[in-house]
DNA sequence: GAAGACATGTAAAGAGTTACATGATTAT
DNA sequence: ATAATCATGTAACTCTTTACATGTCTTC
């Protein structure tokens, strides 16, 4: 039940259109909250209906017409709530983590180069972060707001660092696995 | 797509019941790949569908009857076929960080009790993994097998780690906003 | 006026969660 | 025999993903 607070966050920052909303759920906020377009208009749907938002009047709300929101005084209580509430961190669910373990059962085929796939791609988002960092958050006295959106920041940082770790030491692993005679190391097939 | 394949990898590892897959997903598997009852039987009905695996004959298959499934060979080799397959890392999302960036509209009430309690949850997840690794992977030589396992049990236990680091830190920047004077620290609401 | 970008949606399927239902076995 | 537990399952709902549909605005 995050996505409608991550809207409302959004919206607060900055009442956006949906369109507008979904860009910046490509980047920034995306960034720890992704959603899709199709998700957005459907929970705006929703936010509206159950009085959280409204779409600001002006424009005509007709289809292919550009309809802005803003969080209303209720939206706002809601997130605030939503902040202090009690809620377990999710169970972890990783698909990469179960294919070291599906390996160890049916053996180590193709799963390095898959590795190193996913180093880039670690490295490319962590490249992403830090530049944000460098930009957005230079030394200096910053505001309570800037300081919260730096530690999200780093949080981001630290967790594809993490990754980078970790998958230095599986490389080291499965490269040590692949190397003994052929027909020794293989799996069950 | 992952349950399926971790289905799988688990009855290789040892042909099971629906319950007892539940149990294993309780512990060791569902580490890094949870998963209820209610799904695994679906998943179950589904595998045995499409060939991949099959129920042990001997007992009559009744309801509130004890049925034992095992892996047959087109589930290996779809397995061993999904070790290797491309497959980018899901995308982000996660709540706590974006109640952090929520609270930088709408302030922090309640979020450093939060992060503590969270602080808490992860220690325990750590100190589990610990002892596991003590237990199960005593130094000395490994087999391939062990090896990887206790790959996949130090990715949980970095894990684990960069969640307390990071709280830690939270913790410090949410402690040095909630002091300043009373009306001044506060969110829109 | 046709093409392409902008903008808002609908539909359907997959995956996960929560609540409930039912039969079999074991202990008292 | 009754209750508790073991074991398998159904149903309904929510969230996410993918593909498609439709209308408007701008530009050439």
């Amino acid at each position: 039940m995050s996505l409608p607070h991550a809207i409302l966050t959004a919206l607060l920052e900055k009442p956006s259109s949906g369109l507008e909303l979904t860009r910046r759920f490509d980047k920034s906020i995306g960034y720890f909250w992704s959603a899709t377009h199709q998700q957005i208009y459907r929970e705006l749907g929703r936010l509206e209906e159950a009085g959280l938002i409204r779409a600001l009047p002006s424009e005509v709300p007709v289809r292919g017409q550009k309809k802005e929101y803003e969080v209303l005084p209720d939206g706002s209580a809601e997130l605030a709530r939503w902040v202090g509430e009690r809620q377990d961190p999710k169970t972890v669910r990783d698909p990469l983590l179960l294919r070291i373990r599906a390996a160890a059962v049916v053996g180590p085929q193709g799963l390095e180069a898959e590795l190193r796939r996913h180093v880039g791609l670690h490295r490319r988002q962590l490249e992403t972060y830090e530049a944000i960092e460098e930009k957005d958050f230079p030394p200096g006295r910053r505001s309570d707001e800037d300081r919260l959106h730096r530690l999200v920041l780093r949080g981001g940082i630290a967790l594809e660092t993490f990754w980078l770790t970790w998958l230095e030491e599986a490389l080291a692993e499965v490269g040590e696995i692949a190397l003994p005679a052929p027909g020794a190391g293989g799996g069950a097939a």
